[in-house]
DNA sequence: TACAATAGTTGCACACTTAAACAATTAGCG
DNA sequence: CGCTAATTGTTTAAGTGTGCAACTATTGTA
């Protein structure tokens, strides 16, 4: 821990105090970093962003899934969805068709093209990882991500998702 | 619910495809999990965000510190250091004092009040990290720092934290 | 002395999050 | 059956955080 306050340290010359043993800290920075470089990724490669994505590949794993389920699954609200589904829609890449057992609710489809750009965007994606995450060695990386995995799922939120 | 349970799967059945897979998504999952808490935490036990104390402990790690400094030292933008300091002000944490050498930088303090609650939340925030991420066990939570120091300072935006 | 750069500040645009409200529809219960 | 409560998609508003362009005062530099 004192070999990497020395790292820490340098940057800048500014003493971080407290913040440099708060482990939330660190997981700030880690997904900032991550994220930031994951968008641009996103964006050159695909112009989408990663929350798009990730409903596209939602709906395309669970066909006909209803606005508000999807909302749950990826944790946002209902209304957040329309703007969304709206985007998705309008490029062309997920269908909006009325519930055949619900009127209230939409099912959601990917289009053909829909299908196409995910299995696009899903390959590279899996590539990108694997390419941005390389300061890991293959074991570390496996023992990160069953780490997060088990912060992620910690607590109150584990409800939330299971 | 029962008629859109047909179409609309239940929560935990929903298939999250390659995003089970990408190292990324369960990042910003643990992050959410982990600042949701936290800032809970802060704000319950001090009202102050988790960002506003971040800026106290460099100011008071690093007195004298301009706001521009602050800024690069925590990544935002300066801009965003106003409103900031002028909360922390507000409440008589923190003082802004004209910088001897540079009339157009102001430096920064903390006053004698800002001192004591920077040592009280320290002690607390700390006791809270190790309550929270008590879902590791002692040697996996070192490890978990460890590679999360890695992932923040991998890549381009290691220089420009310094 | 002139010109470029910097510190703090303000304002704006954009995205994201929450909450509230509303119409249409469905579920639950007497 | 009929009434009430709940749910779905949607819109709107408020709050938040971030990035960018200006503006002033001041400093550094040629």
């Amino acid at each position: 821990m004192k070999a990497s306050d020395n790292q820490a340290l340098k940057l800048g010359e500014v003493d971080f105090g407290i913040l440099n043993e708060l482990t939330g800290y660190w997981l700030r920075w880690a997904q900032l970093n991550t994220y930031k470089n994951i968008r641009c990724f996103f964006f050159d490669e695909f112009d989408i962003t990663p929350g798009l994505f990730g409903v596209l590949e939602v709906v395309g794993c669970n066909p006909g899934l209803t606005q508000t389920a999807v909302a749950k699954a990826i944790g946002n609200d209902r209304s957040a969805m329309v703007a969304i589904v709206d985007k998705l829609e309008k490029r062309g890449l997920i269908e909006r068709k009325p519930s055949e057992t619900d009127r209230r609710s939409n099912a959601l489809f990917l289009t053909s093209a829909g299908k196409v750009f995910r299995d696009r965007v899903a390959g590279r994606a899996w590539d990108h990882n694997e390419e941005f995450f390389s300061m890991l060695t293959a074991e570390e990386h496996q023992q990160f991500v069953g780490l997060l995995k088990r912060v992620a799922l910690a607590g109150p939120s584990t409800e939330a998702k299971q």
